[in-house]
DNA sequence: CATTACCCTATAAAAGTTATAGGGTTATTA
DNA sequence: TAATAACCCTATAACTTTTATAGGGTAATG
């Protein structure tokens, strides 16, 4: 299952590139427009601006807006971001990979195999960016 | 992610389909062979015959084995009855739909949309049988 | 220089996952 | 017919993850 934290952080970043002429949007105005308790939200905006997919502006009038192009923003990222592997076994994950240890042979694992497949299907669906997804 | 109940119900499967010649086969002799904790396993065991996965003869020589046609048994069955639903997320779901009360509109959701696709591809992937995982 | 809003650490409440404990019941076979 | 092997069932413990909440610190605008 996705994550609430995943959930709040799409719904966050599809709200400010639908509002990126109004930017930069304070984390409270998104807490309320989407409904994101604040400082859950807050957290998450720290890690959106870690792994620079958002940029931040202090003091009055201040905010978040995206820190990049929209475009280059895709769905699988900000799951990485939030919730780690999309993989659904860590074996066959592209960037969070862990030997599972019940399995002795990595090679022949037929469990192994099918999460595999199933991994590159679902890459091949999330890898949506923002803006595509926009017009859903 | 898959949990482990759920890879160990598939390993547990799988290993009474290629063992069927010698079914029934106890809790004890797969908890050793495929290295799950005994009473772990057992619950797990618990489940599939439950829902009529499986079938166990008690007693002395007594065990598991498959309660109906390899080819009848899918992967996301197994799925369905050890960890629940297949979709990230609820409001998508086939077996186990609930509405997420984050988002306001259903019909027009867009990440509704995404991973309801997302769930069409995963589907497509895993309703393969225990005979084709076999064979991968 | 007061206000607004971001920034950061710590922790708590709740839920889910992964088992373990302890005994009860059934049916084979010696 | 009794010992034994194996399934059956409930409760609960240990651990991890998720979902926040608390409380204050820091920067920048007007």
């Amino acid at each position: 299952m996705l994550s609430k934290r995943a959930k709040y952080a799409i719904k966050t970043i599809l709200f400010l590139y639908e509002n990126k002429d109004k930017t930069p949007i304070s984390a409270k105005s998104i807490s309320e427009q989407e409904n994101i308790p604040y400082k859950f939200l807050e957290n998450i905006l720290r890690d959106l601006r870690t792994h620079q997919v958002v940029k931040s502006m202090r003091g009055p009038v201040g905010g978040y807006s995206l820190a990049k192009d929209p475009n280059e923003i895709t769905v699988t990222q900000l799951m990485r971001i939030i919730d780690g592997p999309v993989a659904l076994i860590p074996c066959v994950s592209e960037k969070f990979y862990e030997s599972c240890f019940e399995c002795t042979d990595e090679e022949t694992c037929r469990i192994r195999k099918l999460f595999n497949q199933l991994r590159s299907e679902m890459i091949g669906v999330l890898n949506k960016s923002i803006v595509e997804l926009s017009k859903l």
